[in-house]
DNA sequence: CCTTTGTGCGAACAGTGTTCGCGGTTCTTC
DNA sequence: GAAGAACCGCGAACACTGTTCGCACAAAGG
């Protein structure tokens, strides 16, 4: 034992000496693996009992350790639980991204299989969906500048950029706006692409807006009247409904 | 005041005496009232800080209770959660309800009435609305035939009503289904009027989804990067494509 | 008038998040 | 290599939560 640590120690300082910009000693090293047993902790009991049902003695007991030990990784539960919430949208972002890459070449199927991948990666973690598209933690409120509202933003961006590429194919037709656009949507537009027509920005919106509620539905269960256990059925329907709104016909 | 006791014990007898069965004693109306100063405590621990910490101990300090008294009334957070949650879906539907009838004759002008108010309670309410369609609270699991169920049930009735109305008079041109309709859906349909097209049935449900989808991200501040406060302009356009997507050209 | 029923409360139990101060380990610096 | 700083983990405690139990009292019914 006592050999294993200082063989460690030796590589830990070798590698400081070589760069010291990326150094692992051993602290940090087992440091990284508590973060990391404390997150698969409380991910578990998320995906069990939900966000809000969220315990630290909880974790604490799963990963034999002192409630009060918890303190020196995570600042109490708000900070572990902001954590899971930019872990949770980073996840849903990477499946839309994974979705729109791994879908031939034809921009419409790209940006279908995203959307599918966001409604899939709903389903099979609905407790995490919920912490981050549910009733906000009672206590908790996300930090301003923190790392959830990026990582919220990057949900937002697959999407946009992929339904953009289906415009750019020429295929959409987005028909005309019946108001005044908002200059919030003026300058987004112009500072996503110059050539796009104002009108996608609200259409692209409204596009999540539906999907999404179709998806909350059916994470929340209120759809089961009437599809039972099988919603995918709607699912797939409104994915047409929506199409034909875009001016696409399947 | 001890007449005043006496005579309305009077009045109680009397009317216990002509007819037994809507009997008020003195202690009956006492219970009510004590009932009503719970759920106005609780909503109100609910409005300012959402559902999930809504507390018993707190709302029986603010009705001068001891926590142990509340059992008389509630057995347990869960039993008075699921009361505020019928009522919350209850005042949802009265909000549609309402939006409908008090707007005119014309049936696609009370739809969207009904839609404008669904949104407005949501919005007014948020928290009482996170309570019905927002994660569900830890412990809590709705009786399965208890009032909850009903509730819910009114709120679909009431916009699906409006919206077959809306079809009945004719200006509505639903898209042809791309798939087989559901046995349920057929139900549904030849249950609620024998000649509506059965394609109506998914149609409105995701009509539903999709404003549905639009107000629970209006409530959650998810629209506020783009639109700020002002998310109703983004709900009026969303009307609009709605109404498109029914073949309504407003 | 006496009994039954309903009502309210204090105390207690098990659970929670969080803070504090103490030992012991690990790293850093001289 | 030794001294000092930084870090880690824990037990105890505090304030809070929902819930149960048994005891007292008021109201209702015979």
């Amino acid at each position: 034992m006592r050999t294993l640590f200082a063989m460690s120690r030796v590589f830990a300082k070798r590698r400081e000496s070589r760069h010291t910009e990326i150094m692992t000693t051993r602290r940090e090293r087992l440091r990284a693996a508590t973060i990391e047993e404390i997150k698969a902790a409380a991910l578990s009991q998320i995906a069990e009992a939900g966000g809000p049902s969220l315990s630290l003695r909880g974790v604490a007991r799963d990963i034999g350790m002192s409630p009060a030990g918890l303190y020196r990784y995570y600042d109490g539960r708000d900070a572990l639980l902001t954590e899971l919430i930019a872990d949770a949208y980073n996840a849903l972002a990477d499946a839309v991204e994974a979705g729109v890459l791994s879908s031939g070449d034809e921009p419409v199927e790209r940006f279908v299989s995203g959307l599918r991948n966001y409604r899939m990666w709903a389903i099979s973690h609905p407790n995490r969906f919920l912490l981050i598209y549910g009733t906000p933690i009672p206590g908790y409120e996300a930090p301003v500048g923190g790392p959830t509202v990026d990582a919220s933003r990057r949900v937002g961006g697959a999407l946009f950029q992929s339904g953009i590429d289906a415009w750019r194919s020429g295929v959409l037709e987005i028909p005309a706006l019946g108001r005044v656009p908002t200059d919030a949507e003026r300058k987004f537009a112009s500072e996503l692409d110059p050539d796009m027509p104002v009108e996608l920005v609200p259409a692209m919106l409204g596009t999540w807006a539906h999907f999404h509620g179709v998806v909350t539905l059916e994470v929340l269960h209120q759809l089961n009247w009437m599809y039972g256990d099988d919603t995918e059925v709607f699912f797939e329907g409104e994915i047409e409904r929506i199409l034909k709104s875009l001016g696409i016909g399947m």
